[in-house]
Parts: structure tokens; sequence; C-alpha cells
DNA sequence: AATCGGCGCAACCGCGTGGGC
DNA sequence: TGCCCACGCGGTTGCGCCGAT
């Protein structure tokens, strides 16, 4: 017997939302908040079941999304996150403030797969389906290690929703919540997921830590991404982001105002992967995912598995220019747009290969993300 | 100008899961 | 302990838009 399903009943509407649906359920939620979305409906005066409003809530309405066009981090962070995770749509959203699940979805299945099929990547595994694309040093790409970070990054996301409950349940406990913060666990409850991250909530814990000395500002960090800063620190980049300036202010705290290019900062011989809290030693100063040759070179890889294994997937390829330059080739200024049709083709294969290369060998001095101390 | 087909996005559907009783 | 309910997630579908013919 199967379940029945939750819009079957009469007089319930579907397809569309009209101006006016989005008023009432806009208007209810913001006043008292979405409590029980089975319940929603009769109570805003709508024609719609609780699961087609949490759904119009969570992809259009919530005041806290960015539309328009994903930008070229964005993209990046995407395809290196459904590398690893596969279409675990929920996690990759988690890395992507403002962006929804459902978007990201569409966005990779009409977008990203395609454009890199184009290319020749496979867009399941980032191998290169052909000899179009190869690794730097000629290596055989190490499927094995793809597997064992796939691993290590999903149990570090179950820890992640553990410390992210456990912290709801502090932030509940506490009588004393600035109405901001109140207003953002709200919303983070109306959600299903905390809209600032459970990795900061671990950060901030440990830095309240004696012994403990975290440096919360992260480049890597989703929070820094240029379009989660305050409108105020952009010049003309284009975002189509509006609701930057009455973004939740958590949002906007200090981390977000580290100047551009700012690097995780670890005082200490911090060992211990910021994010999860696990400790690289607990594995016998060896990873899951640090065979060789990466174990050998743990001390140049500590300060990046201290960084936790998404920031540096998150981390800056250095460049921002455009979606198909390579380093090379904009190095000396803006291209126009025939100049990068002419040479797309090549670009892209450059770009997916500083992709591939570093996703293949994190550790690798060719690697794309930089976490230089300098 | 009309038609057709592809594309992209919003919304729906069904299943899995966790919590309450 | 098992059942039920509510919710979240991922896959799929429907439909409007737009370019090509």
């Amino acid at each position: 017997m199967g379940r029945s399903p939750c819009c079957d009943k009469v007089n319930l509407k579907k397809g569309p939302w009209t101006v006016e649906e989005d008023q009432k359920l806009l208007a209810y939620v913001e006043k008292h908040g979405h409590g029980s979305w089975r319940a929603l409906p009769a109570k805003a005066g709508l024609q719609r079941c609780g699961k087609s409003c949490r759904l119009r809530w969570t992809n259009y309405l919530r005041p806290d999304i960015k539309r328009g066009e994903f930008s070229p981090q964005e993209e990046k962070t995407i395809i290196q996150l459904h590398a690893l995770l596969g279409n675990r749509w929920s996690a990759i959203a988690s890395h992507l403030p403002k962006r929804t699940d459902n978007e990201i979805k569409n966005y990779w299945n009409t977008h990203l797969k395609k454009r890199l099929a184009k290319v020749g990547i496979d867009p399941c595994t980032l191998k290169a389906t052909s000899n179009t694309l190869s690794s730097a040093d000629g290596r055989p790409r190490s499927a094995a290690n793809l597997s064992h970070m796939a691993q290590w990054e999903s149990a570090r996301l179950e820890a992640e929703a553990r410390l992210a409950r456990e912290s709801k349940l502090r932030a509940a406990s506490s009588s004393m919540i600035p109405q901001q913060q109140q207003q953002q666990q709200m919303r983070s409850s109306s959600l299903g997921e905390p809209i600032s991250s459970p990795c900061l909530d671990v950060l901030r814990e440990r830095q309240n830590t004696p012994g403990e000395n975290v440096d919360l500002e992260s480049p890597t960090s989703t929070l820094s991404f240029p379009e989660n800063r305050p409108p105020t620190t952009e010049s003309g980049t284009g975002l189509v982001d509006g609701d930057a300036a009455v973004a939740p202010a958590s949002h906007q705290g200090s981390e977000n105002s580290e100047p551009e290019g700012a690097e995780w900062r670890f005082s200490g011989n911090d060992r211990t992967d910021c994010l999860t809290g696990f400790s690289v030693e607990a594995f016998d100063g060896e990873a899951p995912w640090l065979s060789e040759p990466y174990a050998s070179q743990a001390v140049c890889s500590l300060g990046q598995f201290g960084a936790g294994f998404t920031g540096m997937l998150l981390g800056e390829f250095g460049e921002q220019k455009t979606w198909y330059h390579s380093r090379d080739s904009h190095t000396n200024g803006h291209e126009t747009c025939a100049d990068e049709e002419e040479e797309e083709g090549e670009e892209n294969r450059n770009y997916w290969n500083s992709i591939l290369n570093w996703v293949n060998s994190p550790s690798s001095s060719s690697s794309p993300v930089s976490y230089n101390p300098d």
C-alpha cells in the first residue's frame, strides 16, 4: 500500500504559482513562520498542499536566495563537489549559500553536464572520456583516491549535520538570543538547513576553546564569496544579487570583511580538520585519503587538510576573470568575446585540465588551489 | 508570419527518513 | 516496538520562451 499523494484532495491547485498566491504565502511566512507546512495552506488561505507551499518557499520566495547566473566560482564549486558527492544536491547546495538544491540541480543538468561532455570529460567522474585531456605528469588518474575522498567527505557531512543539530539545540536553549539571531534561526529552521554553515559553528566553538586558536577567515568559505559580501565592497561586478543589502546579518560578520585572496590561517601545528574536528593523527598520521604519494607529503599537506577537504575544493584558483580562461591566457588583461570564442576550445581544455590535475593531485604544486601562506 | 523543436526553469511525484506517540 | 506523520531529497515532467527553418 503506497502512500497516497499529498495533493490528491479535490480543490487543491497545482501548477504555476500566481502573484497573489506568492504574496499570501510570503506574507504568512514572514509574519508567522511556516510552522507545519501541512497546516499552512489553510491558515494562509491557499488552495495548495503544504508540500507545494514548502517548495515554492524554499525554491523561490525565500528572501535569502540569489537568482540569476552562477559565477565561475560557483560553477567550479559545483563541479568539484559533484565529482565527490554525486547527485547529492542538498549537500552541494549547503556549500553554496543563497542557492537552492533545485537550482543547482537544474544548472548542472542543463549547463555544466553538457559543457563537461563537450570538452570530453565524464561529468560523473571528471575523468577524460577521450585523450583530449591528460594529467600534467602523465600519471593515470586515481579513482581510488577520489573514492577515498568521497567517503571522507560523506563522513564529514554527517558530522556537520550532527554539529548543526547540536548547535541549534544550544541556541534554542539560550534565552538571550539577539533579535537578528532569532530571525536567523527562524529562517534556518524554515529552510531545514542552517543558512550559516555548520562548519562555522564548529569553528566558532573551537575558537572559544582554550588552547584553540582557529582563524575563521577563509578564502574558501562560501561566506567569503564576493557575491556574499555587502554590496559596498563590490565594484561593478554585475552580480544579480539584489538581496545582499538585506541579507541576514550573520552573513556579514567579520569573516566577510577579509580581503579577497586571503588564506586560511592556523596558529600553531593544528593537525585537526577544523570543519569536522577530526584529527589527522587519529589516523596515525594518514587520513583516509592520504594514500601515497600524499602521505609522504604530509608536512605540506597538513595545512591544506587542516582547512578541510571541502575548503580545499572551494579554494581560489587565484583567477577570477572568466570561466574559460586559463591562468596563462588572461594575464595580459581583458579579452573580447570574439577572442574568447576563438580560444574557447583550447582554453576549455586548459581549464578542465587544471581542475582534473588538482582533483587528482591535491597536494601537487601544480594545484590550481593556492594555499601559499604568503 | 507561422511552425517546429530544443532549451531551461519551476513544479510535481514518490521514496526515504526521523521523530512523536 | 511498530505505526503514522511530516519533511527533505532526488528524479522527472510540464510548459513557456526563443531561435531556426
